[in-house]
DNA sequence: GAAGTCCTGCAATCGGTTTGCAGTCCCGTC
DNA sequence: GACGGGACTGCAAACCGATTGCAGGACTTC
């Protein structure tokens, strides 16, 4: 999903944040500063919108560093705050590096097709929130809202083969779309005959 | 997290659509209506509020029909419209039974501890989905909503083990919260020397 | 520079989901 | 009521994202 994506410009605004004070952070909270550490950062700071796992792993250049390192570090970025976590339902996670200016409460407008993210200020008044969980006695109410769509891009090109989506389909929830599901799975081929 | 949840009171309306209707709409998309489709039908009435086809495949008894059969059956009534399908991002999919009364739009409130959902009707006016879809030039414009937070009773129990949940924790979309992981995954205890 | 701790790479494994294949069942037709 | 074709099912093999035990390696602190 991300070739598809990577033509287009870029509307989440870039994320700038000097390499040093993340890494300050990281020693702050007695963690240690690897290279790994850094050059996922380093990644994250220079994607503006949500990355996958893999998606990290694809643009660190495979040999730096381990898939399962990733998903250690995510895990740990996350925890400190770091990162932030995003789910568009497709069935990976997606990171955000948490700088001061996208600290804010925000939410995402996604491509079924092309898997564009926009990001997207506004959200519902807080009262709302505090309402629902007053009426239904809930505390500590959060909520997870992201849009689909078909961006200008794809509204223009021919609804022929489907290009690599993030496929929100899978997602669904609430209202969303149900697309085709993504690449194949399942058993291989064929069973030869003995 | 099903056992932990049915012992609450269940919030969500009693969804009773006779199974002749259902099966009647099967037959007109020249589907077959099977024993096995019927079963999964019935359970889904039964049950107001969705469930993952895990919680499907046991409340048939296991023997009743194969868990694939389950998968394939909720793609084909996903598909059909007779059946709706949820994400609240802890890796499995929900499905409701679409009925007359439950076929408008709603979303969920989750507990992140015990996983009863409740089922909550308000949302955001249309008008900003139609504005933010003209505002960026997207298309096609749906959403995906869900609440999380700690319904009354939990609230009121110990703080200590974590009961099952829904982990609604893995999703954290926009500003869900971030909670442990659920079972344990990944290699099993150990490895024997030769 | 040494020691302790945290981290990484590797590979196994898990849960959720999909699918090829062959046998079975449903339903329209005669 | 029997028949036949197509839809469906069960089984088992994968696939995918994600997690984790283990042993060796890299950071930090002293």
């Amino acid at each position: 999903m991300n070739n598809a994506c990577s033509q287009h410009a870029h509307p989440h605004r870039l994320v700038q944040q000097p390499l040093t004070e993340l890494t300050d952070r990281l020693r702050a909270s007695s963690r240690k500063v690897t290279g790994q550490r850094q050059a996922i950062l380093d990644v994250l700071r220079r994607h503006a919108s949500p990355l996958t796992n893999r998606q990290i792993h694809d643009a660190l250049g495979k040999a730096d560093c381990d898939l399962a390192t990733i998903y250690r570090n995510m895990h740990t970025l996350t925890e400190m705050g770091l990162v932030k976590r995003f789910d568009f339902g497709d069935g990976s996670a997606r990171f955000e590096l948490v700088t001061d200016e996208s600290n804010h409460h925000h939410h995402h407008l996604v491509c079924n097709r092309c898997a564009i993210i926009v990001e997207v200020e506004d959200c519902f008044p807080p009262e709302y929130e505090t309402e629902l969980a007053r009426r239904h006695g809930f505390a500590s109410v959060s909520h997870r809202l992201e849009f689909f769509g078909l961006c200008p891009r794809c509204q223009k090109e021919p609804a022929a083969e489907p290009p690599p989506s993030v496929n929100a389909a899978a997602a669904s929830t609430g209202t969303a779309p149900v697309l085709p599901q993504q690449q194949k799975r399942g058993r291989k081929p064929a069973k030869v005959a003995p």
